[in-house]
DNA sequence: ATTACTGCAAAAGATTTGCACTAGG
DNA sequence: CCTAGTGCAAATCTTTTGCAGTAAT
């Protein structure tokens, strides 16, 4: 499904806003905080306004377009616009959020959608830890200074 | 291990109220914020501050004694006390968090260890959406209201 | 034309920090 | 004893909200 019909179909107007936000979203793998989805896209909008960002994030998640995956680092919200299963790799010492693929994360829906009546409408997976880059070049940690 | 060994193997003295904390999240499995665990232990201990919790939490999950599940539904930070692999399932309906086990989880964790360089400290895998009652019984959503 | 959306500024929360006092090792 | 921890209040920072102007359908 193509941007703008994404954005119909949860009722929401396609704006030029929301179709930058969404589709820089899509296009990272940095699974920027809303913060920084607003630095990155001043450039081409100059006027758009952090608020502008949350409001279009919130009805992303709400509509399964994009992902949530909580405070990794700090206390901001980061975001994913990659909705295909796969495990987040969260480095504590970088900041730097990579994603592994595995087709048992797909697997892990299945139980839950068999194994409770619970119906999923997200999912989180991220495991938090020091990334092989970090451990071999920097034994200093830059983000926690 | 007990809770005053765990507390002495990372640095921390074993006070009272770190007692408490930890001893707390470990025995209850409602994923409480740290707001909800102060006024839990608020009856036993009356001067417990916030920011002792807070702390108290930092220090826990950063030796990896307790989870940090993220910000679930609203703004806060939920705490998990179950350090064993497990799926948490949080309703965005009743904002309750629920805990489904599976060994799957465990052989993802394997996974993540051999396919990157990544060590883990702490893993969370959270799904979220509507559980079994509040589908059946509630049409409503009380806390979206 | 109507209704939703933007962007600014201010508000609302959650978490952190500074500091004097207390208590654990 | 001496350092780390506590608790209070204030500060900080992220996210949300109110509102007037603007644009999409």
């Amino acid at each position: 499904m193509n941007p703008v019909d994404t954005l119909h179909a949860v009722g929401l107007k396609a704006t030029p806003q929301r179709l930058a936000v969404y589709e820089f979203l899509r296009e990272t793998d940095t699974h920027p905080t809303a913060e920084e989805i607003c630095q990155a896209l001043r450039s081409r909008y100059p006027t758009l306004s952090l608020s502008t960002v949350y409001n279009t994030l919130d009805a992303l998640v709400a509509c399964g377009a994009v992902n949530a995956l909580g405070a990794v680092c700090g206390g901001r919200m980061h975001f994913d616009g990659n909705t295909a299963p796969h495990i987040n790799l969260a480095c504590s010492s970088c900041g730097r959020i990579s994603d592994l693929p595995s087709e048992l994360v797909e697997k892990l829906g299945e139980i839950v959608t068999r194994e409770s009546g619970f119906s999923v409408t997200s999912s989180r997976i991220v495991f938090q830890g020091v990334c092989s880059d970090c451990r071999d070049n920097q034994p200093v940690v830059p983000t926690a200074s």
